[in-house]
DNA sequence: TGTATAAATAAAAGTAACTTTCATTTAGAG
DNA sequence: CTCTAAATGAAAGTTACTTTTATTTATACA
């Protein structure tokens, strides 16, 4: 991400464009992976001379409320950010051995969705997060096997 | 979930079946919405009499990963737990009104798994979590509005 | 292009969630 | 009953995150 897709995402939401947040989103979108609060300080920091962690993890609450970025879940009770140029509707696979987050296009949540609306309740959101290996993994795990 | 139950599945786990894996399962089975380490603790402690707050995070974390317990995922970064009687796969929707916690057999994934299976990968688990407001909560609100 | 101002940031201190270590206790196998 | 591996509790420690407040800065508007 750009500093003018960066710059457009924050005017959109009537945040104010501060290299701060620029830069943080920069971070995020040039890893194909995700990031803890604490690595895209270490990574935003030297970049723009100074950088205050609260102000990473005000970011970072901002643009996740405002669905720019999104959290990733993992077993280790930290929190993980992760930023998709795509901005549809989408939801992640995510490997669990080099930690790459590809976007998954397909939903399915619509039959769940009916089967709440059946009983009187109603969808806000939901979380959908498909962990697994992914191909270039299984690749390389096989290639390595066979030596 | 009573006590043999709870024996039940430790047995199964390998795990010795002790008065603290018994009670915090009981403090999970008896609540209908989740609960955090915190609240679990709190719960437990003074029936046990004596209970270590690390053991209480020990004994969500294993039955996290045998999958007697599931993690309940909320904006505010804590970590929250529910069990649900119901074994079988299953996913949950969570009101955010009342905080309970339905069980939805609907799964929906079938799609998604074949896409990443069509490219290589391979899927290992997957979080499904619908955030809504539940059929109570909506007929309460209305009501409260009328008046 | 200035200027006012509301928003944003940094620094410092604080809180709360969670972990580690290790000595003691206990469940369960034999 | 006895032995042993597993489990627990207590204490101390770590890390993730938050709050507060004074200062700075982006931007709306003159």
């Amino acid at each position: 991400m750009d500093q003018q897709q960066g710059a457009y995402h924050l005017k959109k939401l009537k945040l104010k464009v501060t290299p701060q947040r620029l830069e943080v989103m920069h971070c995020l979108a040039s890893e194909p992976s995700y990031l803890s609060a604490d690595e895209v300080w270490s990574r935003a920091k030297p970049i723009l001379g100074s950088l205050g962690l609260p102000t990473v993890y005000r970011i970072l609450d901002e643009l996740t409320e405002a669905g720019v970025i999104s959290r990733i879940f993992r077993s280790d009770r930290k929190q993980y950010y992760h930023l998709c140029p795509n901005q549809n509707h989408h939801h992640h696979f995510v490997c669990e051995s080099c930690r790459r987050v590809e976007d998954v296009e397909v939903c399915g949540l619509d039959g769940v969705a009916q089967v709440i609306r059946s009983t009187g309740g109603s969808v806000t959101s939901h979380i959908l997060q498909i962990n697994g290996v992914c191909g270039k993994c299984i690749k390389r795990e096989e290639a390595a096997n066979e030596t």
